[in-house]
Formats: C-alpha cells, structure tokens, sequence
DNA sequence: CGACTCGGTTGCTTGATGCAACCTTATGTG
DNA sequence: CACATAAGGTTGCATCAAGCAACCGAGTCG
C-alpha cells in the first residue's frame, strides 16, 4: 500500500496502517498463518516481486510481528514464525475475510474457510464459533479450503 | 498500499484488500464513519493529497463503499456517506485499532475510544460491549477521544 | 470588482513496485 | 571436474502511483 507513514494522524488504526497497510503486508501474515513460512513458497503463492518480498519480512520482523529463525545451516536457510503481536492480527484478518465473501461473494461459495480445531465449528466475523459460541484466537482455528475453490493449497496447519 | 489488484489470490481477504487496501482507503472510510463527510474535511483530517483523495472517493462509491449525495446544489456540493457494504467494515477497522492500542500503544492511553452508544461501554477488539456483552455493529457504537490525545476532533456521531 | 469557499482537475517530481538477472552456499549428476 | 538445480536473497532498471502546488468554475461576501 504505502511504503510509509501517515503523518499527523493520532488514531491507532493509523499506526496499525503504517506497519501491515502496506502491500502485500496482510497476505504475509495470512500465508504464515496458513504454514507457508519460507520464502520461496510465500513468493510463489502469492506471485509478489522478490525485492518486494524481502523487504516485506525485513519490515514485519523489525515490527516483531514475524520472527526469522533458521531451519538449516549450510547453507543458513530461513523460516519465518508469527509472533505474539503477529498473531493477534487474527481478529482483523478474519474480519476482512467475512467481509469480502459476504460482499464479493464468489459464485460457488467461500474460496476459504476458518472453522474452529476444537469442535470444526465455523468462525464468525467476529473470530467467535458458530457452533459452540467461543471466543477464539489464532491458534483455536484454521483455514480449510472452501467450496469455492478447485483445488486449494491452504492444506497446512493454521496454527502459527 | 496498492492501487491494483493481486492476481492469482483466490482467497476474500486479498479480495477485500484489493479495495480497501489501496493507501488512505481505510482511514477515508473511518473519518466518514466518525462524521467526516465533506471533501475538504477529508483532505485537512487526513492530510492526503487532494488528487489521491479525489481517486479515493471516486473508487470507493464505484465500489459501492461510500455514496456521493448533493447537500445543496449551484454550486453542486457533496457529502459521502456510507453504505451498508461501507458500515460493514467496522468490525475490521475496530480489530486494527484494537491491536494498534495494544501494540504500539501511546503513553497516556489511546487516542480513540470506542464506546457502545446503549450503555456507555468501552468496546473490545472484536466489537463486543464490554459492558452489557452485546455484539455491536457501526451504528451502535460511537467514537470518542481517549485519554492519549490533546484535543480531538472525533466529536462527530459515529453512525454513518 | 476583488477575495474567499468548496470540490475538485492538471502537471510535474519523487518514490515505491514489478521484473529479470545475478550471487552465494550447497547437493546431485555424468 | 563441469554443469545443473535449489534456497534465499540482492542489484539494476523501467514503470506506475503518490505527493505537491497551481489552477479552474460556480457562487457568496464585502
């Protein structure tokens, strides 16, 4: 989205904006949340520039919202983990889920899913079940794919 | 953020940022919801470029987010209200702001609060009344300066 | 008549994004 | 050994969006 701040603005969705409202910022934390922390796998899914990417992860492990641990040495390879502060970005993605099928529904529904891993119960708008009515958090749930998609690659774990 | 589209992502959260992720898109929608309807209110609260906020407005009602309404005519002069697809993005804006407050909170408290306009209370991240424990929507609740602010400017009512 | 208001549009410059090529360390193949 | 491939980037260049200031058109004010 922007690249930079939003100077004079006081409110703190301005300060929220300032770190994730830049491009592709969401869809990271989302396809991390989703099991596709490496990247390779997160420059191929969501077909992002590498330069773009790389200062991406540069800037939301900065803002601690990802965490750079190495998987291998020698080669050093990295993957890339969800914080605290990263997974409490649930609520917002959720909210931005619901919205966007409720308002550019897709013509065979939902293309993703969050159901709730204790009871399979959809999650609401709110990051609530339907079916048991808890209030969850990023780790209480995952994505599946949807009816509205062919053949998905959301198959892993939504656990950060 | 953008100012186009991420092609190749299937899933309603790219779907929604494709619209609203655009830089000053969601702030835009906020100020309106705070009572900010006129173009030049928008463009002094925000400090955006006059040019950019014109291509805002200008996508958001064709994207059925806001509606352009004459408050007196010659000259032709418009306000922007939302509509119920715009309404229906509170529950999002509320989770950013929410984790903006926790996040990166300011010293003397947030800047803004969210308050439910039957009882008084404070709101949560996930647009529950924290007092009387119902599930709000943009128009029962009503924004507030908070403690971490000097003088604000969000007296207007929050109903769009 | 000139200054001011509101809601923009136009032109120019700066900065972010997209794309392709390259680099480094290491493994696999003939 | 040479060569190809893989992961995780970095570098250079072209393009597109954002920021800024000036201007416009209709109308009101003094």
């Amino acid at each position: 989205m922007l690249g930079h701040d939003y100077p004079g603005q006081i409110c703190s969705i301005a300060k929220a904006l300032e770190v994730v409202g830049e491009r592709w910022s969401l869809l990271i934390v989302r396809d991390v949340m989703n099991g596709n922390r490496r990247f390779g796998q997160l420059q191929q899914g969501l077909g992002v520039a590498r330069n773009v990417l790389s200062a991406r992860l540069q800037r939301l492990v900065e803002e601690d919202i990802l965490e750079r641990r190495p998987y291998q040495s020698s080669p050093e390879r990295y993957e890339y983990f969800l914080t605290e502060k990263g997974l409490d970005l649930w609520p917002a993605l959720v909210a931005l889920l619901a919205w966007g099928d409720r308002h550019s529904p897709e013509p065979d529904g939902p293309p993703m899913l969050i159901v709730h891993k204790g009871c399979g119960g959809e999650v609401s708008d709110r990051g609530i079940c339907e079916s048991c009515g808890e209030l969850l958090h990023a780790r209480d749930a995952r994505a599946l794919p949807g009816p509205g998609v062919a053949t998905g690659e959301l198959s892993a774990s939504a656990s950060g």
